[in-house]
DNA sequence: AATTTTCATCGTATATCGACGATAAACGAT
DNA sequence: ATCGTTTATCGTCGATATACGATGAAAATT
């Protein structure tokens, strides 16, 4: 296996970009406690995460939202409620382009 | 090989806010492309970044402290320059930290 | 000693983040 | 129709981030 497949496309500007964005997403304490509980539920209305994070609801429904606008969870409507998801791929992609990153495997590409 | 064995310490709390301090560091498109460019040249000085990223001297000087103090790059004085160089175990080690959460293996520890 | 080079720091301006309470909107139940 | 529940959004605030130019400090050069 070339070393370059795994690599994402990387000519720049857009990469980085997109890199960072979705890396600040995953930089916040309660938003990596939000996932890992997702991870453990598979599936959480909006209520269930207030419960368990002594934030206020306003302050989970945003970070939830930043989640979601990141790619990481996945949202669904369910008549009152709100089924949030993690979206296991996409976090594996992000953790991948950044073992990517650091592993130096895309000096050439 | 147990799936724990490779879990850094995550009694929560601290782990998190620690990741996510780490993560903040990269999610930014400067200190990103700063990153590749050390990877590449191994060491460099202040001058040679700022020759690449159309930012003030000032701005990059701040983005290198920053990496630094993350410990993803080191630092070393050199007669009148300032050696930067990227650590590349400790890049390693934060992009293991997320794998290991994305893959959700340490659910249970 | 004076000058130049290199870099860090200071001060400042602006933008974004992160938090909250209050409110609105949508839905289900009565 | 009304009420309670659930969630999203708005407005606001303090704090932090990001950028810059200007200044200062240290080392090399003249």
């Amino acid at each position: 296996m070339k070393i370059s497949s795994h690599c994402a496309d990387n000519r720049k500007g857009l990469a980085d970009t997109e890199l960072a964005v979705r890396l600040a997403a995953l930089s916040h304490p309660a938003r990596i406690e939000i996932l890992r509980h997702l991870a453990r539920a598979d599936s959480c209305c909006c209520g269930e995460v207030v419960g368990r994070l002594d934030l206020a609801q306003s302050t989970v429904s945003q970070h939830l939202k930043i989640l979601v606008s990141a790619g990481l969870v996945r949202f669904k409507a369910d008549g009152q409620r709100s089924r949030y998801a993690i979206d296991r791929p996409a976090l594996r992609a992000v953790a991948e382009e950044l073992a990517c990153f650091a592993s130096a495997c895309c000096v050439d590409c």
